[in-house]
DNA sequence: TGGAATGTTGGAAC
DNA sequence: CGTTCCAACATTCC
């Protein structure tokens, strides 16, 4: 669910709410008033990185679903919403355990959609000057550091990394100018891909490093840590992916 | 079945 | 006052 792409689903399979007027807003959201969003028409259905953002006349809906979130449309699961959002059509939107908040109705003044991978305004140059500007950050808490690479998750981190054959422990800094400039082309083109092999239900058995055991280039066993800053997992080959130092 | 995980926040501690 | 650390949140799966 979390990773930009799987919100990037869930936007496309949402869209078709713009234009739909809330007639109803329930939820246990303590951070919304919902008496006050009944009446508004959706004016936009958007993501940045993980967020999925539902526009509205003079405000807007920020969902984040963190680590255990997730969503039905006109469904509903056994557990009580977060937030439900009945439309006057009958259709629904409904979220679970996430985090709501209520942000400034401007979004394109409160996100720079340059940073988000999958966005059609992503700038990799932009990236390559803020990793340039950090030079001993870690490449594995580089790629989850949402200022620079927003939407990709531990997921997606791990997978770039062993498919450039980079180390998460290598530092920025140590990076050959081409190592570098893949980091940022493969951020993009694998989240890319995940989000079409999710679609297709095949993303999990294209993994190839997250969450495995064996290196399937090398043959040998994968290290395991929780490394960086971050201390999220890390699967990784000390033979095939360099550090540069 | 207990523990860990596709993640972030906010407050304590220093 | 800035930085860092850690608990909290809450669900599913192995």
């Amino acid at each position: 669910m979390p990773e930009g792409p799987s919100i990037v689903i869930l936007r496309e399979e949402a869209a078709r709410f713009k234009g739909k007027t809330i007639a109803r807003a329930e939820g246990n959201t303590r951070t919304l008033d919902l008496p006050s969003l009944e009446g508004a028409k959706i004016k936009a259905v958007r993501s940045f990185g993980k967020q999925f953002l539902i526009a509205l006349p003079n405000t807007a809906l920020r969902i984040h679903f963190m680590l255990f979130g997730s969503y039905r449309i006109d469904e509903r699961k056994a557990s009580a919403p977060r937030l439900s959002l009945q439309c006057t059509d009958g259709s629904e939107l409904n979220f679970y355990a996430c985090s709501v908040r209520q942000i400034d109705a401007d979004l394109d003044g409160a996100y720079d959609w340059r940073g988000d991978v999958m966005s059609p305004d992503w700038d990799p140059a932009l990236a390559r000057k803020k990793l340039r500007a950090a030079p001993d950050l870690l490449a594995c808490d580089a790629l989850l550091d949402q200022d620079i690479f927003a939407g990709v998750g531990n997921i997606i981190k791990n997978e770039v990394l062993f498919r450039i054959r980079l180390h998460p422990l290598a530092r920025i800094g140590d990076l050959p100018a081409p190592k570098l400039r893949q980091l940022v082309e493969q951020a993009r083109q694998y989240s890319f891909d995940f989000l079409e092999w999710k679609k297709q239900f095949v993303l999990k058995q294209h993994w190839l490093a997250h969450t495995k055991s064996t290196c399937p280039r090398c043959h040998i066993p994968f290290k395991k840590g929780h490394l960086g800053q971050s201390r999220r997992r890390s699967f990784y080959c000390e033979r095939c992916q360099k550090r540069y130092a």
